[in-house]
DNA sequence: GTGAAAGCGCTAACAA
DNA sequence: TTGTTAGCGCTTTCAC
């Protein structure tokens, strides 16, 4: 197949509207027209066009469309470390929902810094992107200057899995708070009482701040004595920063019945350092996560956790940007900003209250 | 801080050159060239351009730029699924990397198939990318259409981990032979006779043909006793598809003294596999990966494998793509095209002749 | 319905 | 060293 059109006889180069136009005794402009099909031009030369740019193998320039448009059709991605299989698959999901839509992704890793993140939205507003969807680092709520940049230029913002406070209207989120609420539940139900919470260093983040909420309610709901000092915050969110921070409790404190963290990344980390401490799991201590993200790797070693419907976030949170982006865009369906979530059982947490009847 | 300028008094509109141009009473031309660090123009006027610009916050329109240079200064990558952690680190170095030198970078996810894989290539040489790096599926290697439209286009593929045929001199890659060869020749030295080799269907394949080569020169080396029938064609290089086949053989053949996976993914899913059948590891039946992907999750849990240097291939990967866009980039040092295996032992083997001897 | 012309913001010849 | 001019490939008025 013939796919450039060659020019002397030298370089290959890209077929162009001219080309086409010349070809088929038009002008550019109609061409143009059929090509985006514009119901103003006639039918007939409307197909003669795509036909004719078929058989030449037209590819529109992104860059002059852009150019010409101001649109570059081109979301930006901005994740803190993609390593983590559930960021990986938010990405994944945010891709194939983009493309369909006719946008490309370009991605920027802010490797857990709140400056990194700036540095990268800044980046993408220098790059014209027509939208950012950003899965924030968990880092204390200041949204560096480039979002107020952002707010100014009028470049829309879409906040995945978590939000900065002052953008409680640009995210999709699951619903934290009755996430960890269920968890909590369940495992006071099953005659545990002392749950450790296992959190970031940074407590007043939504991310944090929401399933704090959900884990004291749990207790205050079911009456059981809680202890503030049982939620600690994790230097970092990831399976070290746990492993380290457990390590040091087990030692420190009385072992508790339980503990939940906020990611699964991190569970894996305080499983370590349970096992390490002579613990065993759950005979001695139930363990639990959230995300569900390493299901599928681990089989019978996955644990207790609180499922995330990763592919309606990402669906939604695409679709909430191309509102944004393109205010006549029509939603076939209401958004769902906050997704249920669902708690799943397996076998790192216990029925405490069964074997005590049992014995 | 003033981010555009305001016109009439309606919308906001970017800093153009020709803005700080009419500023300082230059010709856009000459703003150009200074903007562009060109030695041509007077050392004074391009400190004052750079300053002006800077005050007026502007930002080169990558969208203009592109269009009259012919260059998007963006680089693709091809990637079957980031939600693999391997992949997801491959896109995080990969993208650090090119950002360095000025890059951005654009996603694509084949989702493991050949076709997809070349809508995307093609996709990504519709946009006029200035290069692809691909992380190829495995799959057998008939290179879709669309990669020879790449090499007449004169668009830079560089292979990521592995390659199709005809395409040895655009790849990174891990010496899988030796790597296979350590983790074989471990097991024979140790005691293993019987080591089944768990690959993909497509045997054919590099990534395949290279460690199964690995696999068979160790026990030639060894002289020890091989069958060609232990090695199994996996149809899904999955963790799941090693589950279902792993599952499937240990009922129906004779246990073997150890089982090898293509990558870690496998392995976990044949450690499933291996457990439900009752057998103990190490005890009963060594199990080693490849890859060493998921350990920092997995801790004591974590497998013997073999690890790849992910954060050379990544950065070799995108010099090699540089000297292939940019005809005169330098390179600072030379290039590694293979990278270097190292055997990592951990608790999934162990060794028999000790015990024997012990015995 | 179609075409002419201007313009998106930048770079790159070539003149001055 | 700087300015003039043309052009990258497309879209978008506005006449015809």
């Amino acid at each position: 197949m013939r796919v450039a059109i060659r020019t002397g006889n030298k370089n290959m180069r890209n077929v162009t509207l001219k080309d086409i136009a010349r070809k088929l005794q038009l002008s550019e402009a109609t061409v143009s027209l059929a090509i985006n099909n514009k119901t103003i031009v006639n039918e007939d030369t409307r197909k003669r066009v795509l036909e004719c740019a078929r058989d030449m193998n037209y590819k529109p320039n992104p860059l002059a469309r852009g150019l010409a448009t101001s649109k570059s059709m081109t979301i930006g991605f901005i994740c803190s470390d993609p390593e983590n299989p559930f960021i990986g698959r938010m990405l994944k999901l945010v891709s194939r929902y983009s493309n369909q839509q006719g946008y490309s992704v370009m991605v920027a890793i802010s490797e857990g810094s709140v400056v990194q993140e700036g540095k990268c939205l800044q980046n993408f507003l220098d790059k014209r992107l027509d939208g950012v969807i950003i899965f924030p680092v968990d880092a204390p709520g200041n949204p560096s200057e480039a979002f107020v940049t952002a707010k100014e230029q009028g470049i829309p913002l879409v906040f995945c899995d978590t939000y900065y406070p002052g953008y409680e209207q640009d995210c999709i989120i699951a619903d934290y708070t009755k996430g960890v609420y269920l968890q909590t539940e369940y495992l006071l139900k099953t005659g545990h009482r002392s749950i450790w919470y296992l959190t970031t260093q940074y407590q007043e983040i939504p991310v944090s701040r929401l399933r704090i909420n959900g884990y004291k309610k749990a207790y205050a709901d079911m009456g059981t004595a809680r202890q503030d000092s049982w939620i600690f915050g994790c230097e970092k969110a990831t399976g070290q920063g746990a492993y380290q921070l457990a390590k040091r409790l087990l030692q420190e404190y009385e072992r508790p019945d339980a503990i939940l963290t906020l990611n699964d990344y991190m569970a894996y980390g305080v499983r370590q350092a349970i096992r390490e401490a002579g613990y065993r799991i759950p005979e001695d201590i139930s363990l639990a996560g959230y995300d569900d993200a390493f299901s599928e790797l681990l089989y019978e070693n996955a644990l207790t956790t609180v499922r995330q419907d990763a592919d309606l976030i990402a669906r939604e949170c695409v679709r909430l940007l191309l509102t944004k982006i393109n205010p006549d865009y029509r939603l076939e369906e209401p958004l769902i900003r906050v997704t249920e979530p669902e708690l799943v059982i397996r076998n790192t947490t216990r029925n405490r209250r069964e074997e005590r009847q049992g014995a």
